[in-house]
RNA sequence: GCCCCGAUAGCUCAGCUGGAUAGAGCGUCCCCCUCCUAAGGGGAAGGCCAGAGGUUCGAAUCCUCUUCGGGGCACCA
């Protein structure tokens, strides 16, 4: 519809311009709207606006020169130049109506376009380390990214879903480490836990199916592991990070190659497995789980780095190579390559960016936690330097999570352990009400995830509210059966039956919907259409209210289910995106 | 110090990329089941869009500065 008026306004246009009413050399940026006050009509055009200056003409003549100039349209009844210039187009209430039908031939497809134009994208999202259990921060990053995902494919893109797996490097290893402490102290040997190493209840477990699988064979004592250690924070000239990394290098020394491999990959396998089940278990599924050590083992990130260096992008000082990030506006240089040899988390990410535009897709794109945000310029930077096409990526920052249980923030911190995973608040507010609230904030939000609310079975709740308009047609429904009507969809006249306000709001609302997708799937604002579904069951609940559905009268029937399952159609697809259930009775 | 994000009703947030009288939900106050689920509906009150300048026909929206929150500034990942 909205394409329909565009049509119009450029066609008055193009006439205009060639009577000379116009300059030929305009810039035009048509806008239709839709409008806020139903006494505005439907849609507005603020064209004349826009124009007024370099047509040099007052906006509310030029509005009327417009209008003028519009060849007839059948779906149009009627135009009107309003407040500065407004050009505001009523519709046929017959050619809205036919939005029923059209929800009943499309079904679970009515909202899906393609101006994707099965462009590939790439999204990368939750890519949480494999150190521990999800929790709510990376809940919001999954629910999101998941629904952007579903929002694009349904637009038209081919989506490919991926969750960047970082099992490489030093944080893995001091999962190994300390789970690999853990075991011995489950064997009976007297250990003192490092400040830095992982404390979470899930290495105990992980440690006890270890011992449970391998017995006693990985003990060492408790003194050929301390002996001569670096010291600890705490002990004198204690240092952390120093303490860790020993202990760490203690392990592999002790264990051996193959012994080390048993305990990182014990760890490792398993908590990505608890991450693997965790998403599955929230709707959120990928079609790759992109291994950083397969960078390493398929020479991507010696590639890269060759690359850079090839491209003198690369120079080296106090040991280390620099990579001059500088030259493409980011604040400082970055190490790739380490004094030590090793490369670094930033020479990994820059193959595997590089490794994303190799595959071919047309646009990348990342979502990060906002604490990551400093890391964007670096990254493009490093894709301009390989002569990519920056613009391909989109990063996309999604703000803190904090939780609010009666009213009190609810702390964590991943070290230490004491953190609410995204388990538990599957478990204590349900999926449904995860996957929406999550959703329900613009992503540059800092969000107040309020448990009690998302918790609470009654109306303060908005996807109760949105589930229970779909539960209450299924329940007519159910109703019309049993009543023994049997029910057929009506012709395009027989729907004119649906003429009050309250069916007419309803209908105006139902010809939005694929608007609302379009517009949230490209602007990778989901909220836009939680609040529309908000909107919608609104008006359907309003509707239930005010008129009787299962009426005698067998034709206002006819159209008046017709209309309730068009409604059901639309809340279904829609939470469908928004991976919401949509249960048939409450 | 530098950078990013935010500030809109008592609370939590929308505001369609610069448009018409700034909107929802919750909370507060009134009203509505002889009727398909009251997990519902209707109405009222509630605002100097953090503050100050600027850009223009027109600003909550764009620019600058200030204030207050959150986050980031590693040879960690």
């Amino acid at each position: 519809m909205k394409s329909q008026i565009q049509t119009l306004i450029t066609q008055s246009i193009a006439t205009l311009q060639q009577n000379g009413d116009l300059s030929q050399e305009l810039n035009l940026n048509i806008q239709i709207e839709r409008t806020r006050d139903k006494s505005h009509g439907d849609f507005a055009c603020n064209i004349a606006l826009m124009l007024s200056k370099q047509a040099k003409c007052k906006p509310r003549d030029l509005a009327e020169k417009i209008v003028a100039a519009l060849p007839a349209a059948a779906v149009v009844t009627k135009v009107d130049i309003a407040g500065p210039g407004f050009i505001n187009f009523f519709i046929n209430e017959g050619a809205t109506r036919a939005v029923i039908g059209k929800i009943f031939e499309a079904g679970e497809a009515f909202g899906h376009s393609a101006v994707g134009g099965g462009k590939r994208v790439q999204v990368e999202f939750v890519s949480a380390n494999p150190t521990g259990p999800l929790h709510v921060g990376h809940g919001r990053g999954a629910a999101y990214g998941a629904t952007v995902a579903d929002l694009l494919t349904a637009v038209g893109f081919e989506v490919h879903r991926e969750y960047y797996v970082n099992d490489a490097g030093r944080q893995m290893n001091i999962l190994a480490a300390s789970t690999w402490l853990r075991y011995l102290e489950g064997c009976g040997e007297a250990i003192t836990f490092p400040v830095n190493g992982y404390k979470g209840q899930y290495i105990y477990d992980i440690a006890a199916e270890l011992q449970q699988a391998h017995g006693e064979t990985l003990r060492h004592g408790a003194a050929a592991v301390m002996n001569e250690l670096y010291p600890d924070e705490g002990q004198a000239d204690g240092d952390k990070e120093l303490h860790i990394d020993a202990l760490v290098e203690r392990s592999k020394t002790l264990l051996g190659a193959e012994g080390y491999k048993i305990v990182f990959d014990a760890a490792l396998n398993t908590i990505l497995k608890d991450i693997r089940e965790d998403l599955q278990e929230f709707g959120v599924i990928y079609e790759k789980w992109f291994s950083e050590n397969s960078l390493v083992a398929s020479g991507a990130i010696d590639r890269a780095v060759a690359r850079l260096k090839e491209s003198g992008h690369l120079y080296q000082e106090k040991g280390a190579w620099w990579f001059r990030s500088t030259d493409f506006g980011d604040e400082k240089d970055r190490v790739v390559i380490r004094e030590n040899g090793q490369t670094t988390y930033f020479a990994s990410d820059i193959a595997y960016h590089m490794d994303k535009l190799e595959r071919g897709f047309d646009q990348v794109i990342d979502v990060w936690g906002a604490d990551h945000h400093g890391y964007v310029p670096r990254v493009k930077a490093a894709l301009q330097a390989l002569g990519d096409d920056v613009d391909k990526l989109d990063v996309l920052l999604v703000q803190f999570a904090i939780l609010y249980r009666g009213g009190v923030k609810a702390q964590m911190s991943t070290r230490s352990g004491e953190f609410v995973t995204l388990r538990q608040l599957r478990d204590e507010v349900g999926n449904d009400a995860a996957r929406f609230f999550y959703v329900l904030r613009r992503c540059e939000q800092h969000m107040d995830f309020d448990l009690d609310l998302a918790k609470s079975q009654s109306n303060d709740n908005p996807v109760y509210y949105i589930q229970y308009a779909h539960a209450r047609v299924c329940s007519v429904l159910r109703q019309l059966d049993e009543k023994g009507f049997s029910w057929q969809l009506p012709d395009e006249d027989a729907l004119a039956l649906l003429d009050n306000e309250h069916e007419l709001a309803l209908i105006s609302r139902l010809t939005r919907y694929p608007e609302v997708v379009e517009s949230a799937a490209l602007s990778h604002e989901p909220h836009q259409l939680a609040y529309y579904l908000r909107d919608l069951a609104n008006d359907f609940h309003t509707y239930y209210n005010a008129h009787q559905f299962i009426v005698d009268d067998a034709a206002l029937r006819h159209a008046r289910i017709a209309l309730i399952k068009a409604t059901r159609q639309v809340i279904s697809n829609g939470l469908g995106l928004l991976g919401v259930s949509t249960p048939e009775k409450m």
